[in-house]
DNA sequence: CCCCAATGTCACATTTCTGAGAAATTAATC
DNA sequence: GATTAATTTCTCAGAAATGTGACATTGGGG
């Protein structure tokens, strides 16, 4: 019970700060259905929360997108699972990109946190080009490219997810399609 | 000169804001090069700010959208013209589309920000129809969808330049690239 | 029923953000 | 070089956000 909440907070807090780095505590709370003092007795501080924001996205995120990685299959649907995972993490998976691609951010790689992005990046760019070794994915486009779209299309499918502007059960086979394709599959 | 600072500070205005809704002023004024106090003789306050963003927008982004579509030239290359036109308006056109689908948001068709925004989103959609009525675009997207990945793909290739992912020759082509393949092009 | 852990309520000090006045400084124009 | 417009600097008061202490309330488990 005690987890529960505090989850709740981190959760919330995810979704509100991946929208609005700057939001007053008092709406995170809220819509975590606690009252500020509640969240105050789980988080020191707005930095508190944050540092606790950015070590859970790591361990769901970048173990989700590992495991995805990991998949026995062949590359193709490894890489199509990767693409769900991502979706499936939602806001989690978009703040991590923008928590570490910000431009006040200063990376260290001694920062688990940022190591562990660092990882899951450098893996993606190592898979991308195994896959444009292969002629699966184009060569016409960088992996770098590939990193960003890939991330834009997993920002994309989440948004017009949460704005209902396509149906749950279309969500993810939009998002494979454009994707798959765009990266010249 | 005075238009100068005015303008610099929209600009400077919707590219904070656009990263970080709740962003302080001092934020803005610093990055724009002027006092705070010098922003509150353009902007009485936050809101004035906030609705002069929302007009420069309207003007220039949606103009610049409404100009690609009337162009001449077949339906594809009109299509194109209309990506780099959202690319070249960059934050402004991330922001129009962030504005207009924020939760907070409450749309009236009355307003003149929200209507212009409206008549683009509506005039995409038709253009998206036609061209899958003249098997240019895949009828295994809705127009919906294509509408979110457009605008997916546009804040990809805006942020990738910013973070220097990509070259800026590259931009372009690869945003095209993708695009078009991933909506069945 | 009582206890205890979790949460809520309220009150408060502190800090940061906001908006504005007045005078000083800079820059361009004549 | 005097004049004027634009901006900065300094100041301040009020508002909002932050963080904390003391105490009340609630809702299971013993």
């Amino acid at each position: 019970m005690i987890q529960d909440t505090k989850q709740r907070i981190v959760d919330t807090a995810i979704a509100v700060f991946n929208d609005d780095q700057s939001a007053p505590l008092e709406k995170v709370a809220e819509k975590a259905l606690v009252t500020r003092r509640t969240l105050h007795r789980y988080f020191k501080d707005r930095s508190e929360l944050l540092t606790a924001c950015s070590k859970d996205i790591r361990k769901r995120c970048s173990e989700a997108m590992a495991a995805a990685l990991d998949n026995p299959g062949d590359s193709l649907s490894r890489l199509e699972q990767l693409l769900y995972a991502a979706i499936d993490c939602g806001a989690k998976y978009a703040f991590f990109h923008k928590l570490h691609n910000s431009d006040t951010h200063d990376h260290h790689s001694t920062n688990d946190d940022c190591a562990a992005y660092e990882a899951m990046y450098r893996r993606f760019l190592q898979f991308v080009v195994h896959l444009q070794d292969q002629a699966i994915v184009s060569k016409h486009v960088t992996a770098e490219w590939v990193y960003c779209f890939f991330s834009g299309v997993v920002n994309t499918a989440v948004k017009a997810d949460h704005a209902g502007a396509v149906a749950k059960m279309n969500q993810k086979q939009f998002a494979w399609f454009s994707f798959s394709r765009g990266i010249g599959i």
